[in-house]
RNA sequence: CGCGGGGUGGAGCAGCCCGGUAGCUCGUCAGGCUCAUAACCUGAAGGUCGGUGGUUCAAAUCCACCCCCCGCAA
């Protein structure tokens, strides 16, 4: 069961592996998407579709006729990763060795929908993949296997979310025939130690200037690539909303957060509450990215205007 | 019928409303200045203005249709 792109390459594995026999995919129904609205099958969906996998897709997994659809497939093992909805114990307790789930943190820390981008924005230096077996609590059962990974200066949301997926197949893959064969014995969390990461909206995004620049340089990685850190600039009655790819952190301050303090032919530098960020690739409302040089030669910026 | 922005030398933009000489900031190339330079000065190359048709003496500009790109929203 699976939905978002996170779940892809351990679908992909669950498909390629010969000692695994891989009865259906259940996913969310297809949404409108995309600049027309269009109705667009999930990610997960693609890939089953173009393997001729049997797909299920319950507006609701607590329905009584999925579960009894479900329980007809008589699946010794359900895998879980990005579904996006809370199953009800009839479907944990359908298979006879449970439900695992393939989780993008190093539980119990950063339980719930968001642990890759929390992670960046907290500024941890290292997060990883957790498999464990699902009860009824929120992201609470207990661990089957973890798998570390460094955060990299370089690292954004998406590119820790790929590797996140990649490490998360692998580890998948490698736990199930030890656990079917009771080689691993699930070790229960330290709930005093758990955290949690809500879901990211869209108003998240909004950059906050007063924060020290290293914060903002956070959370302008943990947004990419959505909802992406952006901020106003008033220019001529318009407020126009740019979004900020990529910055490096400068030891230099000024006095209003958010002001301008230093334009260049390729950058320019925005005051923090600490420190300043100097900009280097950005997006303007309804552009492309660019880099702040080609933004440049188009914009012009001075010092002293605010960013809100 | 979800809302909206856009396609103009290699890049980013202006010009369009109010038709009449292709503009700006950069980049590239050549030369100059300089101990030197990504700095400065001078000069040059480079564009069927997304496409097709229409209106007009005349279309980047007005009209119609089409193609492509992007933001919002989800």
């Amino acid at each position: 069961m699976g939905t978002a792109a996170f779940a892809v390459p351990s679908l992909e594995a669950l498909i390629n592996c010969h000692f695994i026999d891989l009865v259906a995919l259940v996913t969310q129904p297809d949404k409108a998407a995309g600049r027309n609205l269009k109705i667009q099958p999930s990610a997960v969906k693609q890939v089953a579709l173009s393997y001729n996998i049997p797909i299920l897709q319950p507006e609701k997994a607590r329905d009584e006729n999925f579960i009894n659809q479900l329980g007809e497939l008589q699946p010794n093992l359900i895998i879980v990763a990005a579904y996006g909805q809370i199953l009800p114990k009839s479907i944990l307790d359908l298979p006879a060795y449970g439900c695992l789930n393939v989780h993008a943190s190093l539980l119990p820390k950063y339980r719930g929908a968001a642990p890759i981008q929390w992670a960046i924005i907290n500024g941890e230096t290292e997060t990883g993949v957790t498999i464990m077996k699902i009860d009824e609590g929120m992201d609470s059962g207990d661990i089957v296997a973890q798998r570390s990974t460094p955060i990299t200066p370089e690292d954004t949301a998406e590119t820790l979310h790929n590797r996140l997926a990649q490490i998360g197949s692998e580890l998948l893959i490698e736990t199930i025939p030890p656990y079917i064969n009771g080689k691993i014995k699930p070790t229960p969390q330290d709930h005093t130690h758990a955290t949690y990461a809500p879901k990211i909206t869209k108003e998240h995004g909004h950059i906050d200037w007063s924060l020290p620049a290293s914060a903002i340089l956070n959370r302008i990685r943990a947004f990419i690539p959505w909802p992406g850190a952006y901020t106003f600039l008033e220019d001529g009655g318009k407020k126009q909303m740019l979004k900020i790819w990529e910055a490096a952190i400068e030891n230099k301050s000024g006095n209003q957060p958010g002001a301008i303090i230093e334009v260049k032919k390729d950058s320019f530098t925005v005051c923090c509450g600490k420190d300043a960020l100097k900009v280097l690739a950005i997006q303007p409302e309804n552009g492309k990215l660019m880099k702040t040089s080609e933004y440049l030669a188009g914009h012009k910026l001075k010092v002293g205007q605010v960013f809100k």
